[in-house]
DNA sequence: AAAACCATGTAATTGGTTACATGATTGG
DNA sequence: CCAATCATGTAACCAATTACATGGTTTT
């Protein structure tokens, strides 16, 4: 169902083809949040065009088709973002598994890995201010999505960055007292 | 492949059967790192015996079968943690998702959305703050896994908070501006 | 005795990835 | 004219969810 929803608010951000929103989904959006490929999004756009939520609005060459969310379908978008979100659904991230299974490593092992993780948080930071700034820098044509994303996925490593350190001393502790 | 690996990684923590493990995909890993039900577990803890990276360790009432990593496992394990994670894998995440397609939504909509989401991730960061002190409290026999779990959780829980602010000020400004 | 929970499994369906397939357009 | 990129699609396979199915054990 989720990916439904994904395209839909991808869309109602700014009208795309099959192949922009395949593009798209390899940005902010299928870093921290969700992807699919081409060969989920053709025929999932052919799903929401026979049910009337999304539609063509022009084509162009090679045959690109540029698709644009219809009333029913912001309305459709709308009442699952408004609507209850009780359990937030399932969660699958294998990043964040490995860090979850470190502590199967002895000491040494996990503490390279550590490093290599808050090495990885703080090369992420970098990109994702820098390209902020030059956003900022270039106007105020900053549409609200990738903002958004960035800004999360920022705040997102500075978190893995400082459990990575956490971790860290943790595992030194546990090495000491041994 | 990630199932296999989460597996391994609980086993390694902890004997378990398959019905301890659906359990414990239901607490800190299942809502950060990665999913799964009994009807998935069971046959992937078959699969794992027969290629002998696991083994039943004991049996008790009900056909209670327990589970423990083999050496074999353990390194299969240890190969897959140090080894290179040069991609993250892919990543799936509703709540994310729908913190990222705010943007669709009018203004006051999306206002709405994000004190919920800023008055959810406030009470979550209580809640495991308060489980943390408990397991201090209750002696130093905490383990390394949900430790380092709830630590990240709470990170998270704090990101997500202040993003949510952040989002919201955003769109605050964006209303006065039209 | 009944309800709640422990414990395991399989089958049917849906969702997602990888591989196959084709062709047009643009830039060097 | 060659390579890179744009652009769309389908088929085969694997992963994951939901539904079906069974029975033992503990608690009230």
């Amino acid at each position: 169902m989720s990916l439904r929803f994904a395209l839909l608010g991808l869309l109602a951000e700014e009208p795309s083809s099959g192949y922009d929103l395949t593009r798209r989904f390899e940005e902010g959006i299928g870093t921290f949040a969700w992807s699919a490929g081409h060969s989920q999004i053709y025929p999932e756009l052919a799903k929401l065009a026979a049910a009337q939520l999304v539609e063509v609005v022009s084509e162009g060459a090679r045959g690109r088709r540029v698709y644009d969310v219809t009333p029913a379908g912001r309305d459709a978008l709308r009442d699952w973002l408004l609507g209850p979100h009780t359990d937030g659904g399932t969660v699958r991230n294998e990043f964040v598994l490995r860090l979850f299974l470190l502590s199967a490593l002895e000491d040494a092992d996990a503490q390279v890995v550590l490093r290599g993780v808050q090495e990885f948080a703080a090369q992420q930071i970098a990109v994702l201010e820098s390209a902020q700034q030059e956003m900022a820098a270039a106007g105020l044509a900053r549409s609200a999505g990738p903002n958004l994303a960035a800004k999360f996925g920022a705040l997102s490593y500075q978190a893995t960055h400082e459990w990575a350190g956490w971790a860290s001393e943790q595992v030194a502790w546990r090495t000491e007292r041994s």
